[in-house]
DNA sequence: GTAGCTTTAAACAATA
DNA sequence: ATATTGTTTAAAGCTA
């Protein structure tokens, strides 16, 4: 694809610009003398094994399309290109850990001259309600599932892995959930098999006539989520920028080589929502992120990404407590 | 104001 | 017997 930008949907009065890849530093950032910013990314970890899996850290990013992260995944998983121009593709969301939830950091300290009441505006409230209807979550449960189906006990537990704001929900929801199934069209019933069968009840499936309906629906949710975006409620880049944390390591700088780019970068499908545009390559043991040469991210955005893991990985202490 | 969609709640039956 | 699953109805909220 081309080297179009995208920026931040963000004003900033006075822009620090970032370029290339984002060397890992202990320091949440690392502004270099002729005021380029570093970002720290995670070392190299997809998809995070099951283990590691913290859907509590999610609770921040709750809003953020899963459709925003699939740059993220499509580079990492280097997909052809028609793939990739391909919108009915959900590959991405086969990229589990990828999709919604972040691995809980372990180690990152907020920018001093950032104030934690500041960083309580700033972020969006935790565990606030998803933007996606039910139809939208059971879609895309079903569609993460290796087999396309899934009984109604793993779509709440998919639905409660990657939105945490249902793991404190009342128990409503579940049966908001069963309605949907049993009411839209969308979905159909599929017996289980006899001779293999754990559990009860049967799997549900995607209509395939009605799969394009429902990516529609999600493109669109992903969309007015975009453009109604605002530092308070629009942590989109965040998710982007924050998959699969697991520790930030030694600040170690490290000179962008254009041919560890990953050969598969290629265009993000949703690349004129306003969402940035990202690309991951891998040097030694760590991944980095790569943005567009004239993206711009003011300072103030850096920092709430910052404070962004930070609280993510509060969150992801107390749940997994 | 209206229609359509979504959410929520509830009741009930079937099933593991 | 109990919890879960699936169906259905009803009402309220939201949006175009």
């Amino acid at each position: 694809m081309e080297n179009s930008s995208h920026t931040l949907p963000l004003s900033c009065p006075s822009p620090a610009t970032i370029r290339g890849p984002l060397p890992l530093s202990s320091s949440p950032q690392h502004t270099s003398s002729n005021g380029r910013i570093s970002l720290p990314l995670s070392p190299i970890s997809f998809p995070p094994s099951p283990a590691s899996f913290s859907p509590a850290t999610a609770e921040s990013v709750h809003s953020c399309s899963p459709l925003s992260h699939f740059t993220v995944s499509h580079c990492l998983e280097g997909q052809s290109l028609a793939d990739q121009d391909d919108l009915t593709c959900l590959n991405w969301l086969h990229q589990r850990g990828d999709l919604l939830p972040l691995q809980p950091l372990t180690k990152m300290t907020l920018l001093p001259q950032q104030e934690p009441s500041v960083a309580s505006q700033l972020l969006p409230a935790a565990s606030s309600k998803p933007p996606y209807s039910f139809s939208s979550l059971i879609f895309m449960a079903i569609e993460d599932s290796p087999q396309k189906r899934l009984p109604v006990k793993d779509i709440y537990e998919w639905i409660v892995n990657n939105f945490p704001y249902y793991r404190t929900a009342t128990g409503g929801w579940r049966n908001s959930v069963r309605h949907n199934l049993s009411l839209s069209k969308s979905f159909r019933r599929i017996q289980r098999d006899k001779s293999q069968s754990v559990g009860k009840g049967s799997l549900w499936c995607v209509c395939p006539e009605y799969r394009p309906a429902l990516l529609e629906v999600l493109r669109k949710t992903h969309s007015y989520h975009s453009n109604n975006s605002n530092l308070l409620h629009k942590p989109a880049p965040l998710c982007l920028l924050t998959p699969d944390h697991e520790e930030l390591v030694t600040m170690e700088s490290v000179e962008y080589q254009q041919e560890e780019v990953c050969e598969d970068m290629e265009k993000d499908p949703l690349s004129d929502s306003g969402y940035i545009e990202l690309h991951y390559y891998e040097s030694q043991q760590y991944q980095y992120l790569v943005l567009p040469d004239d993206t711009e991210l003011d300072l103030e955005t850096v920092e709430i990404l910052q404070l962004d893991a930070e609280a993510q990985e509060a969150a992801g202490s107390l749940l997994d407590l």
